[in-house]
DNA sequence: TTGAAAGCGCTAACAA
DNA sequence: TTGTTAGCGCTTTCAA
């Protein structure tokens, strides 16, 4: 059997074998409707036959329209592959848009070099939008984007521009706002907190979610701010304990920063909850790894990047879309 | 200043601008000579006053090439993503491809179902090649994949395959090699190996560098395997103390594991090195952060992320390329 | 060295 | 409901 290139099917082939006209094989194709039964049928089977799959190029030039959007990284590799929200976002980013015919296309923005490809990329209309994730209010990428006109929506809010760039995210304050009220009504009285870094929504939303709660009993000596790594979570906890030797409760920004914040107090002789409770954010799979296991603040995670997905796909055809801000979960164990 | 959606300039366009014909602003911008230097600068300069950016498509529709691969994951996500080797492999990817102004378009094939859509994508002729990567040997994925006759490389090998699938990967089987000829250096007798899962290579050639080492001192009792996680690395050496009390130094295929085996050997109150030697492979970030810090294995990551798309490039045009062995590197630290 | 022109495969407007 | 047809923007062959 002697293997032969043979040219893929087009449209036309389709309409061979089918006996009707390109015209509507192409509406049976995209369901545009005023098809009849029998040319339906037809062409679904000449297509089955034939092993015809659409020609994107040839549609994307008609239309106007690739079928694919870029999944834009800002964030500096290491942190961003370890956060497993990421890994989610990727999935369900993948599967929403497949759903649709649409292919997901990935661009790490890392330098300034980078940041002009992907503006090039863009302007050359090779996508029909752009997913942001994990960009910072300052970045001049964030600008860039801003200038090709291509629909863009964040996964996550976009400090300072929670207006212009459509977003999807978890109810970062709402989240903070429960277990801080949770603490409190264990009867906590000196609770501090280790906030992540301010210039990130769940940094600076969090905090004001524990603020809001705590008023003045909120003062500055109760809340160190980390890094959202683990070892930033001990030192935090550890620069707490001095300042505030009689602390009873903390509320982590992260459970991989409450992890390291159980290591301090574990080595500083405290006892969790006994002496300190301790509240993390995410319910990552550290949540459970940690011992005592982490009270933590569940995030929706699979639904916020389904939801960015969605609010992008929207926005492709709609001028402007709201935000969607997903309701968090407490789930108590045993660290408070 | 009113904003006007003004269509993006065509290849006719600067065609007009800078005086020339289309066919002629083609082959300066594809480079094909035969173009005088004063039509050249003409435009190139027209290409920059218009802002023109080629249109893919239209491209693509003309000479059937997509100028995008697509990068095929099959791993369960889990795993995969807290892999930093994933993290290098990415950023290299896209990098590497971005140079030859390809871009990287993301697939998971968890399902069969995702299967399907991969294979679809494929020959539906969306993509030039395709990059796999930590592909299994029976996984159906790659044998929808080779039907549709899309160019495949793969990072790492994928065991049996071996030479259909062209792959680039770090030289297990010697790195294995080195580690033990070092413990055996070091005066170790009774030496051990935690081994990966034996349907990875990393599973089955370090296991053959080890063995290759120690020829039947490797006795079936001085190895256990491991799934790459720092849980099965605790637990494997767990079970290597109760069957070898009298073990002196262990090979563990990944850092991770070593990590665990540094965790159950301290439980069990060895002291590391002096009473037990582990070596690690990967040196990764869990190498130095292990206390004893890792005598491990170095892996050229980014090289093989890098050799990979070059592969998958050469490939594009030839028929078929050589695999890519990249050698590794001992790194002695405290652990052996 | 250059220009003219055909046509890649598709969609959608129009006519029937 | 259907067929016909005009391009979408580009590359490349052919002729000059």
């Amino acid at each position: 059997m002697r293997k032969v290139a043979r040219k893929r099917p087009t449209i036309h082939d389709v309409a061979a074998a089918s006996g009707v006209s390109r015209g509507t094989v192409s509406r049976v194709l995209n369901g545009k409707g005023n098809v009849s039964l029998a040319a339906e049928t037809a062409v679904r089977r000449a297509v089955a036959e034939t092993g015809y799959v659409v020609n994107r190029a040839a549609r994307s030039l008609k239309t106007s329209r690739t079928g694919s959007i870029v999944m834009v990284l800002s964030e500096p590799q290491e942190r961003l592959f370890e956060d497993p929200n990421f890994s989610v976002l990727m999935r369900v980013a993948t599967g929403t848009l497949a759903e649709r015919d649409m292919s997901l296309v990935l661009m790490i923005a890392g330098g300034e070099g980078d940041r002009d490809r992907v503006a090039r990329y863009l302007r050359g209309g090779h996508a029909d939008g752009a997913l942001l994730v994990s960009i910072h209010a300052g970045d001049p990428l964030l600008e860039a984007i801003e200038r090709t006109g291509v629909p863009a929506v964040a996964c996550g809010a976009v400090l300072g521009r929670e207006s212009v760039i459509p977003y999807a995210a978890a109810d970062d304050r709402g989240g903070a706002r429960a277990m801080t009220e949770y603490l409190v009504a264990q009867g906590r009285r000196r609770i501090g907190m280790i906030t992540g870094p301010l210039d990130t929504p769940g940094g600076s939303l969090r905090l004001e979610g524990f603020t809001g709660v705590l008023g003045r009993r909120a003062s500055k000596q109760m809340i160190v701010h980390g890094d959202y790594t683990q070892a930033g979570g001990e030192a935090a906890m550890r620069r707490l304990l001095e300042t505030v030797p009689d602390i009873d409760a903390v509320f982590v920004a992260s459970d991989l920063m409450a992890a390291g914040a159980l290591q301090a107090l574990h080595l500083a002789g405290r006892r969790v909850p006994e002496d300190v409770a301790v509240g993390g954010f995410d319910d990552s799979a550290v949540a459970t790894a940690t011992r005592p296991a982490l009270t933590t603040v569940r995030q929706p995670l699979a639904k916020v990047a389904e939801e960015t997905v969605r609010l992008l796909i929207a926005r492709l055809d709609e001028d402007r879309v709201d935000p969607v801000i997903l309701p968090t979960e407490l789930v108590v164990r045993e660290s408070a």
